[in-house]
DNA sequence: ACGTTGACCTATA
DNA sequence: GTATAGGCCAACG
């Protein structure tokens, strides 16, 4: 397994419960900004891991669940989205921008105490 | 090996 | 504000 999926599973693990993230944050996160392509491609691989990576989390910048075709059933995303307590109508993501969770901005080197 | 596609994002018109 | 173009890199046909 290249680094680069390994870093972008690490990063999703990651992501709190109720939290929701967008491909180009994890792809700037990993320095590879501009490259959100490999991210989505990495989630389709998320599926072979015995890890279990909550790729449901992920969603592109619009909040939209552009990745749900890809999981068993094209209901499984949302389901489990409500199930973290995110709601979901219309396949997009309620207060996404709320909800929004920057691996950058909590996990990028810089601990910024100072909330 | 070449061409096309893909769970995307940013920029310009 | 929407629409179109470009970029990115890996996998598939």
């Amino acid at each position: 397994m290249s680094d680069f999926y390994e870093n972008v599973f690490d990063v999703v693990r990651q992501i709190p419960p109720g939290r929701v993230t967008s491909y180009g944050a994890i792809a700037r996160y990993l320095g590879s900004a501009g490259s959100s392509r490999m991210v989505g491609w990495a989630m389709n691989l998320s599926h072979h891991q015995q890890n279990y990576v909550p790729a449901h989390r992920v969603v592109n910048r619009n909040g939209l669940l552009t990745g749900k075709i890809h999981f068993g059933s094209p209901v499984q995303m949302e389901e489990l989205l409500e199930n973290e307590g995110i709601k979901v109508e219309e396949d997009c993501v309620v207060d996404f921008d709320s909800l929004f969770w920057d691996p950058v901005k909590e996990l990028g080197g810089t601990f910024s105490n100072n909330f």
